[in-house]
RNA sequence: GGGGUCGUAGUUCAACCGGUUAGAGCACCGGCCUGUCACGCCGGAAGUUGCGGGUUCGAAUCCCGUCGACCCCGCCA
């Protein structure tokens, strides 16, 4: 056993260039590779900063080589050599490392690794779930470590970016209030309190506008959030938010402040110029245009009203739905060539999903426009379509004719997966717009009553509230979400900050004054004694920087996600818990069958 | 809660319409090889075909159930 303290590295395995030539250095790391010549032995040893080969001659020192060559893949090791140039021919351009090679003169085994059980390489095709069930594996490639790098390289530029700015940063509790509007909280019992709970924060939303009230006036947080609802690529339960909140601000004032945080992030962390401002849109407008409020406009596809075009077009599912009030709409794909009859078939079947009836497909030939509806158009309606698009031959309308939000849903998600599969989507362009004047409220079909769009915080506009108790679905939100690439990274508000204004809010989501004051009689309370006018905003940190990453799941760039389940297969919890711990909690668990 | 795709060696995949001993790459083990860099060559070991049931002379393959991973709808800002 070699004594510890003469194994400390002296150079990472990033750090030697052609100038060490000559220096005698101790090295640690991984082995990624190594190559038996027979004779000559090499070992490509890596770290998180690099890669630097390291050569073993057998007739230089017979017994280290033999060491040298039982090494297996991916044990750990310290290796004392001298910085050596490698022969120009043997040069390698794309490693940093490439001119040196390290000739070793003494090796350390620090601890063996047993057989892998995926390669640790970028290119490895191991499955999600073997991925995470050995995570510190996955965690080693290369692709892994610069996603984690780049995660950390943002969070350090938001810190930044808001000290500058004079915002505070401050922590709000883990352990708080369970509140009855939103998401379904993740529960923790209390052993003091038997039979009471706190809820882990879906957000801190409360606690920052309290933090407004203290006087705080500019508060930023980089906080875990958690919410127990079904996972997507883009959702796990628990969460990142870059949580921001401001005093005597309007939209204006908080869209100049992300804007800058996002120009920002986008230039120390991605080398990436965002021009500044970004463009805006309303949400009817974005409904209309692209089919949901989190338009991707980085392609065009637009879609187009067309019931002036069709009400009396002699085909009865276009007449009917636009007698009926419902909307008939479509978009152009250009150049995609003829569809084959199983192509139409399967985009149907897709937009089904979206609960529209079906599709019509309208493609433009060299002899001119085709499909199956022609024959029941009156004179001069394909005409009229086709001119609106100028379709060209190889072009391809498509339409859905229904109710406007089934419309609106079913070409919006059509638009994008044609987008996708026609490779219609730049690469590594960066297009974000801003969503405002959302709806206040939604109506909820289930629960027969208006709920929160954004939340019960957020203000209606001023010229709007007088209609919250006559027609209150069409009372407009100071609300504004931010958009890039079709993925909504941040959504925010102005906030109530009259304590009557707030009331009426509540009553208008059937929340009686009894209920309100249980549940949030402390920000009630509060909104008397003197609360600020007061906004924010909230990113998912998660999505921008799987964004950034060009990822496609926000697991790629978190370092322990669960699965879609949410298991962590690698700790393998959630688990069960001795009676003990339950008994403590007075917790008993209903028998299930088994 | 619903829909879809998938589950075969440590791992990634193959195995035709149900057919005889379930194959291959990488990893692992052994041998050869002195300038490789995903080194090369030769050999070996490695399987509860996710699990349970059914149909059949015979099931990785067909059917039912169940568990798990991923994607989507509902749900969630």
């Amino acid at each position: 056993m070699a004594n510890n303290q003469s194994w400390i590295r002296s150079h990472t395995c990033g750090d030697a260039r052609r100038d060490d030539s000559g220096a005698s250095v101790v090295l640690a790391g991984w082995v990624m590779n190594h190559r038996d010549l027979g004779g000559v032995i090499f070992i490509d040893l890596r770290d998180r900063y690099g890669i630097t080969q390291v050569v073993f001659r057998p007739e230089e020192n017979r017994e280290l080589a033999e060491r040298a060559a039982r090494l297996r893949m991916e044990s750990v090791v310290a290796v004392k050599g001298t910085v050596g140039l490698r022969p120009a021919d043997m040069v390698r351009g794309d490693l940093a490392t490439g001119e040196i090679e390290v000739v070793a003169t003494d090796l350390e085994l620090l601890n063996d690794c047993r057989e892998l059980p995926f390669m640790i390489r970028d290119d490895n095709d191991a499955s999600d779930e073997t991925r995470l069930k050995y995570r510190y594996l996955d965690l080693r490639r290369p692709v892994m470590q610069k996603n984690i790098l780049l995660r950390h390289r943002v969070s350090q530029t938001v810190r930044r970016y808001f000290d500058h700015q004079r915002f505070v940063e401050i922590e709000t509790p883990m352990l708080m209030k369970s509140t009855p509007e939103g998401a379904r909280d993740y529960l923790v019992p209390s052993r003091i309190h038997k039979g009471c709970f706190y809820a882990l924060p879906q957000s801190p939303q409360t606690y920052k506008q309290l933090l407004m009230v203290a006087g705080f006036d500019r508060y930023f947080q980089i906080v875990k959030c958690f919410r127990d609802e079904d996972l997507r690529a883009d959702r796990q339960p628990e969460f990142t938010q870059i949580d921001v909140e401001m005093s005597f601000i309007d939209e204006d004032g908080i869209i100049q402040v992300v804007e800058g945080l996002m120009a920002a992030v986008f230039r120390e962390a991605a080398g990436i110029d965002l021009p500044v401002p970004f463009p805006r849109m309303g949400y009817d407008e974005a409904l209309l245009r692209y089919g949901n409020d989190s338009p991707d406009i980085r392609y065009g596809m637009e879609i187009e009203p067309l019931n002036e075009l069709v009400g009396r077009s002699g085909f009865k599912v276009f007449d009917d739905t636009v007698s009926g009030n419902g909307a008939v709409r479509g978009f152009t794909l250009e150049q995609c060539g003829p569809l084959s009859r199983k192509q139409v078939d399967d985009l149907t079947e897709y937009i089904r999903g979206f609960g529209a009836k079906g599709l019509v497909v309208i493609q433009m030939k060299e002899e001119g426009a085709s499909s199956p509806i022609l024959k029941f158009l009156q004179p001069g309606v394909a005409e009229a379509l086709t001119d609106r698009f100028s379709m060209r031959p190889g072009d391809a309308l498509f339409i859905v004719a229904d109710r406007p939000a089934v419309t609106a849903a079913a070409l919006g998600n059509l638009r994008r997966h044609l987008a996708a599969a026609f490779g219609r989507i730049p690469d590594g362009t960066f297009a974000p717009v801003w969503v405002l004047d959302f709806p206040l409220l939604d109506w909820d079909e289930a629960e027969q009553r208006y709920t929160a769009m954004h939340h019960p915080f957020t203000s209606p506009k001023p010229e709007d509230i007088s209609r919250l108790a006559t027609d209150p679905g069409s009372v407009r939100a100071r609300a504004y979400d931010l958009v890039l690439n079709g993925s909504e990274v941040a959504g925010g508000s102005i906030r109530n900050y009259r304590r009557d204004v707030q009331q009426l809010l509540f009553s208008t989501l059937g929340i009686d004054a009894e209920t309100a004051e249980r549940k949030f009689g402390f920000l009630m309370r509060a909104l008397e004694f003197g609360a600020p006018p007061h906004g924010g905003i909230a990113f998912g940190l998660d999505r921008l920087v799987t964004l950034i990453a060009g990822e496609t799941s926000i697991r790629e760039v978190i370092a322990f996600p669960k699965t879609t389940s949410a298991f962590s297969l690698m700790d393998e919890s959630p688990s069960k818990v001795d009676e003990k711990q339950l008994d403590e909690l007075g917790i008993t668990i209903l028998k299930t069958e088994e």
